[in-house]
DNA sequence: AAAAAAATCGAACGCTCGCTCGTTTTTAGT
DNA sequence: ACTAAAAACGAGCGAGCGTTCGATTTTTTT
């Protein structure tokens, strides 16, 4: 979709640091559909049996309201909490009208909890595949996650904090996508090992450890926010961070 | 296999580490008081006006029946899903019984909060002068963390997933007492890093990943668990991990 | 401009919720 | 064993919930 390839590829030990995978927050947006409507519109394509609207730009514009509407006041008091009579006042529809766009309350929030999980998948496993040594990889995806988490953050703490009611079947598909990135930081750092440039190490403990930085990002932005740190700042420190752990040789600053 | 500090010493700052600071989760259960009725001792003791039960144990007893009917039920559908007769019946109380215990729905979520910070302050306020040398002091601050959400995780779980449902007035005193821990780190950080034993870094940033590690042992224990990895090794991978990027001169293995 | 189709509206329905209170059971003092 | 106080009980109340559907408005087609 859009592997870069680098126009030199420069040798892992030197100062190869400043190569074409080295993306920053901006990069990464460039390459991404990052339109408010882009994730609405995938929504309305996968679930057009079910929603009773023909046209297309109306629904995705609806659907968008519901949705910030549906973020905004779970991120308050909750999915459960939040009555649809919120959820009408928030998104300016009636009650009638916002029922043309799911079946029920459960249903809004598999929809919105499947697309998450889409999304989420797509563009990480596309940048598994971006970088070729180990230290670049690894760079690479944690990068992505959290640069992602950033540009779709509401999704992400919704997904987070409203899994609870999810049923057994959907939150296995959780339990699957949670296993899957973390399996490919493991096996970043395996490799890595392999090729004598990250220590030997317990690599499921560092990349749940990855996972839970990457996670304070969105889960506890108004920490970071007032602080005014930014998602690239942030980034590179956390990979400094895993860097100074996991390699053989680290930077020294 | 990987940084074990317990039993066989690496000599890194003279042998001052072989100290009472470097205690294990065995040694922090003996110091706290454990047994699984002491919370809801001082919840009784604290809401004594409020509690229309007279009798201490018989009241310490059913407020423990109540909250792990809480938790039990909240870790699955969140505390606004739970109802007064889920709770009634998980608790084997009536529901007339359950509000002699306290006001209502709200009152009990209060309590529980109220109680979790509390419990939080006082012991790690209480395990910051226990150590001298920053990295002591830093590694005893880790543990205790870790160790009390390991004894006390229902409450920390909860305490964190429903903290949405405060007030205004409430969540200013979560915030308040997330930056003082936050800050007690920063301080040793900062004391490390004016001896010459820690980098010169941007501490709040540290302190903020510090504080996801920690968070991970008590949000994803499911992770943690079936991979046989217990307090201890955790607490011991995570300040290992924070030493390697802390640490002017980091041990090497 | 009229007619058909699409989209929106919101009062009304049945149900479940938090909570109460008159009654019954259990406990403690004698 | 008696009795009064303490504790527990649970059916029932009104409020508010998710959801529906015939009426109405807006948009598209002709």
């Amino acid at each position: 979709m859009f592997i870069v390839f680098s126009k030199h590829k420069p040798p892992i030990y030197k100062k190869e640091i400043k190569s074409v995978e080295d993306f920053d927050f901006a990069d990464f947006k460039k390459r991404f559909d990052t339109s408010k409507y882009s994730l609405c519109r995938e929504v309305f394509q996968t679930n057009q049996e079910s929603i009773k609207i023909k046209n297309e730009k109306r629904a995705v514009e609806n659907l968008y309201k519901i949705f910030n509407a549906v973020f905004s006041i779970s991120s308050k008091k909750g999915f459960q909490a939040m009555t649809m009579r919120d959820l009408s006042k928030e998104a300016n529809l009636s009650m009638g009208a916002l029922y043309a766009y799911f079946k029920n309350k459960e249903d809004l929030l598999h929809i919105i909890q499947n697309q998450g999980r889409v999304m989420v998948k797509n563009v990480l496993d596309s940048f598994e595949a971006t970088a070729v040594e180990p230290l670049q990889k690894l760079r690479s995806v944690i990068k992505a996650h959290i640069f992602l988490s950033e540009v779709a953050r509401p999704w992400f703490f919704f997904t987070f904090m409203e899994a609870r009611n999810l049923s057994e079947n959907e939150l296995k598909e959780v339990r699957e996508i949670e296993a899957h990135t973390e399996k490919v930081i493991v096996d970043i750092l395996e490799l890595g090992e392999s090729k004598g440039v990250f220590k030997k190490r317990n690599h499921f403990l560092t990349a749940s450890i990855i996972k839970s930085m990457q996670q304070d990002w969105y889960l506890k932005r108004w920490k970071y926010k007032p602080r005014q740190i930014g998602p690239d700042e942030f980034a590179d420190y956390v990979t400094g961070f895993v860097e100074s752990f996991v390699l053989v040789e680290p930077k020294n600053n």
